[in-house]
DNA sequence: AATGAATGAGTGTTCATTCAT
DNA sequence: AATGAATGAACACTCATTCAT
């Protein structure tokens, strides 16, 4: 249910994703297991969420880095770009679902507010550019406003393997050398 | 009309911002008017875009630019910074509108695609690094797929602004220094 | 205006004749003026069946006949068919004029019923087939209901000239046979 | 559903025969069951018809015939009268569905046309005309072209049936000897 | 776990009509 | 006479949700 409601987002797009198209690719005849299963679409959404990311957090982790914080970061982004080309209908769903979240503020008065995988990753990485500014490695910037900047890159280059024709190899190897170029210490400036 | 639909778009989102949303912030008692005035809500969404980018346009032409690709770079970041900051809302309006376009080749059937700015965007901007890595003054990359990289960014910017809380000037000082070290030639690596 | 919605009714079909197709087509740029002109859209086509009516009526007033039941009859036949073909338009809105007309008695609480040119139709001929039968011309049979039936072949005849492809002649040769063969004295039975 | 249908084309006419008026008709509270069940209104509308031919046809396969051209045209004349009677609404329902399909050829794009009985019913008709022809019990005439005002005939019969107010054995009787007159070999002429 | 009927709100769109200009 | 903005009701249709089975 999960796995088709993925499916449906990434081939379909967010907006097309109702209740019913995502139960007719699960091979359900109603959307009443779907409501029945799940608290409502923000719920189905959040738990997709967990989904992918957990199977993402377990792919990372597998990474092997040198502690260093290049070394992170290239972890990082390289573990993007292989679970990106393995898991392509997962990305593509997860970066969808993030883009359609509601205006945070909004229409929230309810309770929690959804799940924003952003914000979390953005401090973590955040995290990363300063250790490597404060070793030297870096360039001055601010870093959590780079960190945002780099998971926009990340989030464009999801979204450009939505398309078939995209050459995601050349996108992902010019993605990790962007990035560097982004905030290593540059000669002139 | 367009006003109000823009408004809509910017401060509840694009997927809230239906007819009768737009209706009841342009003063209407009905939906019936907008569908009067233009053909449907792909031909109001034109219109938004047609109006932010005329004065978009407007604004671009009045800035001065010394010629040369880096030159001409910093006048495009620049000149989207102020614009941003002096019409909030369009902007916001605009990216949304471009993000929630429906998917190329996915319900399209009709004919004409609706109106892609950012593909334009990207082509004059790739023309630009183009020239600026034959003057040797910008390192070697994919131009198509940097001009997007910086496409993404400067988005990313836009919808950052949605915030209130955001720290505008820090973020387009950085988006400056940031685009500026992706493309220029560094010392190392 | 009322030529004008003629034309629409005869090439758009009647559901698809509303005001604004009607204006479009008069070259009018907006519906205003023809409810400035006409109580509602029953009074248009009152008027328009009016209209036709009287030019109908002007054309079988100038055919001769010789004043036996079956001229009358055959004149009937004939001014029908030869209008038909001079004003195929004309002829082909009123019948689908009539064919909507709302269902007797039903919701018609206001006043006056709408024009049934029909029910006067059926009236008169009725009449001459009466005068048929006393003369012994014609075979026994209730006057009222073939009354009916010939408007109803009539009728028919009208709406497959609205197909472009349909030979009228001969479906008008046709109709006037078949006519004289439903009430003249036939040999066996 | 399809009885509510059924009701309401036949007691107020095919044009108010809207979604919400059928579901009142049908105890529903929303319109929204009806697009739940059928895919659009051309199917609901395909839908009732099926259901009224399928009754129809076994109503007609029940009845004897000696096989000879004007038994089999006698049949179906009685079919349908002792159908309408025993059936008045459906066969109103029915006419007035097909009377009101649009126009051939005009917001047809779609594909496959919508059900046209009367298409088939004239092709069939005809070939017994022809037939009759042929053993020289009918008279000479156009068989498509007759076959269709035999069938216009039974359709106003059908649509007189609405008015309660008529008389339908007399009418059907008259159906029966005007046909009968129509094709069979008059002594005079 | 799964179905399918049912609901009520909401979507964009069309329509006849009104009215100030 | 003619326009164009504005209205409110109606239209078919989609959606998430509920509920009895």
């Amino acid at each position: 249910m999960v796995a088709a409601a993925i499916e449906t987002i990434a081939e379909e797009g967010y907006p097309r994703a109702s209740f019913s198209r995502i139960a007719r690719r699960a091979g359900l005849s109603s959307t009443g297991l779907i409501s029945y299963h799940f608290a409502g679409k923000a719920d189905l959404m959040s738990e997709v969420t967990q989904d992918i990311l957990g199977r993402f957090a377990e792919h990372v982790l597998a990474q092997s880095d040198d502690g260093s914080p290049a070394g992170e970061l290239r972890t990082f982004i390289r573990a993007n770009l292989e679970f990106m080309s393995a898991h392509r209908l997962d990305m593509l769903a997860l970066a969808r679902i993030q883009a359609h979240q509601p205006i945070a503020g909004q229409a929230e008065v309810d309770g929690e507010p959804p799940v924003t995988v952003v914000a979390q990753d953005q401090r973590r990485l955040a995290e990363v550019l300063r250790r490597g500014q404060d070793t030297g490695q870096f360039r001055p910037f601010d870093p959590q406003v780079v960190a945002g900047f780099i998971l926009a890159l990340r989030n464009h280059v999801i979204e450009q393997s939505a398309d078939p024709a995209a050459d995601m190899t050349a996108i992902g190897t010019e993605l990790e050398s962007t990035v560097s170029a982004m905030i290593t210490i540059t000669g002139e400036r």
